[in-house]
DNA sequence: GTCTATATACTGATAGAC
DNA sequence: GTCTATCAGTATATAGAC
């Protein structure tokens, strides 16, 4: 016997609101009222639901992390099947970041939405979503490194994890702030693009990842 | 006549529990009363002093602003005096970020937990601040972009302005979370340190400037 | 499962004594 | 300038009818 397919559906309505005005809005910001409104449900559903808000947000990180890292996990497979060592630099950062902008990746709304939630939600150092991104993304990350360390033999380890952590920072930066590009460049890049913001992203990480090491290096 | 040289320090006291609060937690997260406790003040004295929790925020920025980016626009002016444009290029790189790493710089209690504060509070998306910062830092940025582009003139200045984004946010998110650093490279570098992030975002954000442009470079 | 009603706590802001 | 007391609004969470 399987499970239903659809639960309830007022539970996933809940869910694509909650989602929504987090990603926009922040965890702190949106009210439970709000979520409800938003969605059509009762206020005293989502306590039914989920139990309380953190669950709610445990409940949205669940619903999408799964498909998302297996997602990157494919991808980074394909990737380091590239031969040539710069062809798979490109590939392997490209894995890393895709699943995290696409709209059509994940299940339900998009990664895109996702990403800005985790990327806001982040930022406000909320206690239980550090906890659960820590669980969720630590284990996939080391295996990114791991394949990154393998196409840059010559570099520390700790200058691939500092280079990795600063990609993060300038694709989480992206999501929250989009319109801040369009504005420096007055219009002539468009922050809310996504295509271009990937290729701008992989070309700036792939040259950043080349880069000579610290200690090593020319004088 | 000047004004009295310290205010009434109670007015300072609360600024810099706040800041320390806000830098910590971010905005919404944090009460007045909690600054109240911190600082020694009573609840009332905030209102008195600042009018409204946003007129406190203001008074934030309006305290570090100031100094910090007469202390970019400085070292920016001395980094354009260099003739070599890959040395010349570097030091725009460090002018641009390290007033807001650095702990001496700016008028009281260093830069890092101002820089800290703008980066969490601005993920939260706050209407106020994002005015604030708009104001404050789009005019210095801009200048830094100019300097980019001139050591870079057969970049397009929209990827310019893609690769200061993205250096922009490298910076924020270590501000946000340095211990991903540390947690990742299994303690291997310390995402704490300062100098240590100093350099290394230094090193990457050169490389990913000298990537070549999108649409020109070769097959 | 969904609803109303409510318990309990906390928020920012203010009025007025001192 | 600092304090107490308090207002009006909102928050999450829950108990119980339907």
């Amino acid at each position: 016997m399987l499970m239903p397919q659809r639960q309830t559906s007022m539970r996933e309505a809940i869910l694509d609101a909650a989602e929504e005005l987090f990603s926009k809005n922040g965890f702190r910001a949106v009210s439970m009222r709000e979520i409800a409104q938003a969605s059509g449900a009762n206020l005293g559903s989502i306590s039914y639901h989920f139990g309380s808000k953190d669950g709610l947000l445990r409940a949205i990180y669940e619903r999408h992390s799964g498909p998302m890292n297996r997602r990157r996990s494919e991808l980074l497979t394909e990737a380091q099947r590239i031969r040539d060592p710069d062809d798979r630099l490109e590939a392997i950062v490209r894995a890393f970041i895709l699943p995290s902008l696409s709209q059509s990746e994940g299940s339900v709304g998009g990664g895109a939405r996702f990403a800005r939630l985790r990327a806001v939600v982040m930022a406000e150092r909320h206690e239980e979503a550090q906890k659960i991104i820590a669980e969720t993304f630590n284990p996939i990350n080391l295996a990114f490194i791991d394949a990154l360390q393998a196409c840059l033999p010559q570099l520390p380890r700790a200058d691939i994890v500092w280079r990795t952590h600063f990609l993060l920072g300038a694709v989480s930066y992206t999501l929250i702030n989009p319109w801040r590009v369009t504005r420096l460049s007055g219009g002539e890049a468009d922050g809310e693009n996504t295509e271009e913001a990937l290729t701008q992203i992989v070309r700036a990480a792939v040259a950043a990842f080349r880069a000579p090491a610290g200690s090593d290096a020319a004088p």
